[in-house]
DNA sequence: TGTAATCGACTACGGTTGTAATCTTGAACC
DNA sequence: GGTTCAAGATTACAACCGTAGTCGATTACA
């Protein structure tokens, strides 16, 4: 099987912005990831630059010369960053059960009806 | 209204394992906290200790003296705990969309068909 | 060809976290 | 009353995180 991506080292908040940036779009410059996330969170290229240094030692990022420079795009998909932290939400807080935290957002009143609204239409379709 | 709870400063992950220990029974000394807590972390007194310590600094522990020591109990509840950290994964990851949470756990086939009916089952009783 | 701009790499630095050892103080025991 | 024990307080320290400045090399322009 082909070079499994071996460890999950997890992406903070901050790096998150800037993976963000990159599941949007890519592949981009560390200027164009600044331009795209830098404003927004009031950062300087810099800090840009440092957080796809890390990203890209955490290899949740790859990068492809051009040039001079590099074109980065993001090595992890958004869809397994997602699965990874839901997953671990749900362990850590509901005991593994995803009904569990269904359960305490319709308790604290976090679902709107457009949610449930959704979340029937979904639950109709998985039943088909 | 009465003294809102200034604050909530984040409570790490190590610190929650603290937590849970006093959500499930408190108060609690702090070596009944370790008890607790500690073999299952492989962890030492002193760690729990430095943990409670930190828990009480940012008022998510209150102490009461009990002759020498202390008893210690929480002082945000675990469902508050929760709701913030399921609102926060929500917001960061599905734009505030409870329903995208959803949607992404069925996706990534995250629900066991024990989720779905009792999701099922929650939706109805929400519809009543 | 020398100089300026650009880019990634390296360094920095205070705060938080994980993990723990040591210090201090008060109580209990002999 | 001096010694030991228990408990919280203080200190430690490496890794990680947020935020950024500086360095060295390469490119491009004058």
């Amino acid at each position: 099987m082909a070079e499994e991506s071996a460890n999950p080292e997890r992406i903070s908040e901050a790096e998150q912005a800037v993976m963000e940036a990159l599941w949007a779009r890519s592949p981009l410059t560390a200027n164009e990831v600044a331009d795209a996330v830098a404003p927004a969170r009031g950062w300087t290229l810099a800090t840009v630059k440092t957080l796809l240094s890390r990203l890209v030692a955490k290899q949740a990022v790859q990068t492809a010369p051009d040039g001079k420079r590099f074109l980065y795009s993001p090595r992890v998909a958004r869809v397994d960053f997602a699965t990874g932290e839901s997953k671990r939400l749900v362990d850590r807080l509901f005991g593994g059960s995803a009904a569990g935290l269904f359960a305490h957002l319709a308790d604290a009143e976090a679902l709107t009806d457009k949610d449930l609204t959704q979340i029937e239409a979904l639950l109709k379709e998985l039943r088909k």
